[in-house]
DNA sequence: TCTGTATATCCGTTTTTTCAGATATTAAAG
DNA sequence: CTTTAATATCTGAAAAAACGGATATACAGA
């Protein structure tokens, strides 16, 4: 109920509920991020911050790179969000992965 | 997208959800609502008017009284939403629905 | 050790949300 | 009409959240 609360706090919120679509493909790195929703990296790494204390997303150090990923559904909410983030579609979801995958094809993102 | 960000908003808060957990169970009035949270009138009509403004609740008036009710699962994030409001259970909104009951077994709600 | 890239956090400010308490509206009943 | 119960809304204040911009930290490579 608690962190129920906290999911929900979470997802209300444009920025970070598009990172959760983008990340509901697959884990990406920060500058991954940045590039593809071209929002300064302090207000990523901000909003990255409120969904990791939400339990939402967890991180991991790869170098000079930090990849961040969708924690496991462990509670019946969390499924559900899961399913929503990987199920529904809208224009700027739709868009936002475009850009990813076409910046990720063309290597223009960091020096990963 | 839009209406999705809105439905996050309105869940987060701890007296909405609390709220949204009781009219699951069934169409409840104002007063009702305010007698099971103990929770001041006005803030109880302040928070039904955000979760109307949603979308996720409608309003029907009857004489005096004001019935709330979920609305429709029209979409699919409303539609896991009720999924979550009827299947999940909690210490806090167990304790909710079993005042409800005893509330209303012994007619110790408004006048209705 | 110095430099550059990637990421996180701090600071002061602005915006948004929430609140209590008071007041307004609505409708039924006398 | 006046009163009363139920509900909605207004006001100003307090708290929380979000922001831009600057700075700090972490790490790799020269």
């Amino acid at each position: 109920m608690e962190s129920d609360l906290a999911l929900f706090k979470a997802c209300s919120d444009p920025t970070r509920l598009r990172l959760l679509f983008l990340l509901a493909v697959r884990e990406l790195c920060v500058c991954e991020l940045v590039e593809v929703l071209e929002i300064p990296q302090g207000k990523i790494s901000r909003h990255l911050a409120v969904l990791k204390q939400a339990q939402l997303v967890r991180d991991r150090r790869d170098a000079t790179w930090v990849y961040y990923s969708l924690t496991p559904s462990d509670s019946r909410l969390k499924k559900h969000l899961h399913n929503y983030l990987k199920k529904e579609a809208s224009t700027v979801v739709e868009k936002d992965r475009t850009r990813l995958e076409d910046l990720a094809a063309n290597g223009q993102i960091c020096a990963a």
